[in-house]
DNA sequence: GCAAAATAAATGTCAGACATTTAAACGTCT
DNA sequence: AGACGTTTAAATGTCTGACATTTATTTTGC
């Protein structure tokens, strides 16, 4: 295979598939540098820059002190919700995905959890959908704004579904693709239209009509389509297409 | 906020940040580890390690040699789906997460590709699918493989959407629940009804059926959910559960 | 003109030192 | 004995300087 990585890779790998494999437990403790470069047979640094590369990708958390060293971390949702956001913002962004792909992606994720969000959103839930259709009612905001408003009424909508791994998974399909949508300039008539749908879509969350809300989001997702196409269509007059 | 990082966590930090804003550009060259160490005033070891965290992340890729360095890196699918697994496999194995509530996902996620699928998949995806089904049929297969066929299965189906996005997204959620999903013991009975299901599946996708993909893989979860739920309670005669 | 050798620039690795943080061990005073 | 300050030890964080290795370029020799 390919052996011809680094040793501070090798050793991460190493490591990795021992935390990954439940080799090492959460929080447990990993032997000290000093000891982990005398067991690989390399040089401190050499250690240093694997466990780096784990603390990246928040395998492992290091404390100093006397009590100090590197454990197996215990990766949160948070973390989690982090790195996906990272990673598909980064794909989106580096030209590989137009914005048809991505809203396809995305609105086909959230519709499989809108049934489950039906059934089980809460009142607070709700509240926070309507606190952003209001923020989206002024017109004084900015479009980064609106967009910004837009994905937190979207988020609200998918962790009503209260499954943690939807709402991780849907972390990256709505956020990533918020800067896709910066750069569509919301008219007046736009935003009315968002909103009005926004409401409808609460309003069937509300009264826990799974079907309805589904119609709507394909509504939605149909209009954000033709939002992102007419943006680029104006584009090709400028600068030419692939 | 929390300043309270480690100097290579901060210079990681900023080239990310210079990086996701489209400040450095993809294949773009960073300056030399002695650079970097001189515009941010700290020591080579320092740059290394963060230079290490963004490797890590495939945000950079680093070539040796005169006209080598740490150049930006263009994430590719592959690499995407490799973080997202890890991640996801990690998220679930450490505990977080129970059987019903990955499974759930899963399948809210994979009916969410399923529609698109019956659009789109070529012959090749149901060449694919229908060699699955082969293997599944072997008595032989240990029930590693048989969860390996069923993961290879589910893959080509949700690749039938033909939507990078997608296939990107649900590669946590399928490959992530393997190491659950390799905790059931399948009887010959449970094989002969899951492939029973997958070759329904196939069919209604090369009829290009959705709704009827749609019913068969509700089914399918609930089946799935079944035998999770069978698991955890033969568990709870040996283990407290929490 | 072309192939081999020297060169230079970059990352990869090592060794050793010092700084800093932190908890535990130790004393000292009440 | 107990509370409180001090010392100490162990760990990570950082710096410096050196050498090894890789690789494209330049030079040299024929």
């Amino acid at each position: 295979m390919k052996n011809e990585t680094d040793l501070s890779a090798q050793i991460a790998r190493s490591i990795r598939d021992a935390i990954v494999s439940g080799d090492l437990l959460v929080d447990e403790r990993l032997p000290s540098e000093a000891e982990l470069s005398e067991q690989f047979a390399v040089s401190r640094s050499t250690v240093r820059e694997a466990l780096k590369r784990l603390a990246a990708q928040s395998l492992i958390r290091t404390q100093r002190g006397a009590t100090g060293g590197a454990f197996v971390n215990r990766l949160t949702f948070k973390q989690a919700y982090g790195q996906q956001i990272t990673t598909s913002t980064l794909l989106l962004s580096m030209n590989y995905v137009d914005f048809n792909t991505a809203c396809e992606a995305r609105f086909a994720l959230e519709r499989a959890c809108a049934p489950l969000s039906a059934q089980r959103r809460t009142v607070n839930h709700l509240a926070t959908m309507r606190s952003e259709i209001d923020r989206q009612s002024q017109s004084c905001l900015s479009d980064e704004d609106f967009c910004a408003s837009d994905v937190a009424f979207h988020r609200a909508l998918v962790d009503g579904a209260q499954n943690p791994v939807l709402s991780y998974q849907l972390a990256g399909a709505v956020e990533a693709i918020e800067p896709l949508m910066n750069m569509i300039t919301f008219s007046a008539r736009n935003r009315d239209h968002i909103v009005k749908l926004h409401t409808e879509i609460a309003g069937a969350l509300a009264a826990k009509d799974a079907s309805r809300v589904d119609n709507i989001l394909a509504d939605l997702a149909t209009y954000t389509a033709q939002l992102g196409q007419s943006v680029a269509d104006a584009k090709k007059y400028v600068v030419k297409s692939n």
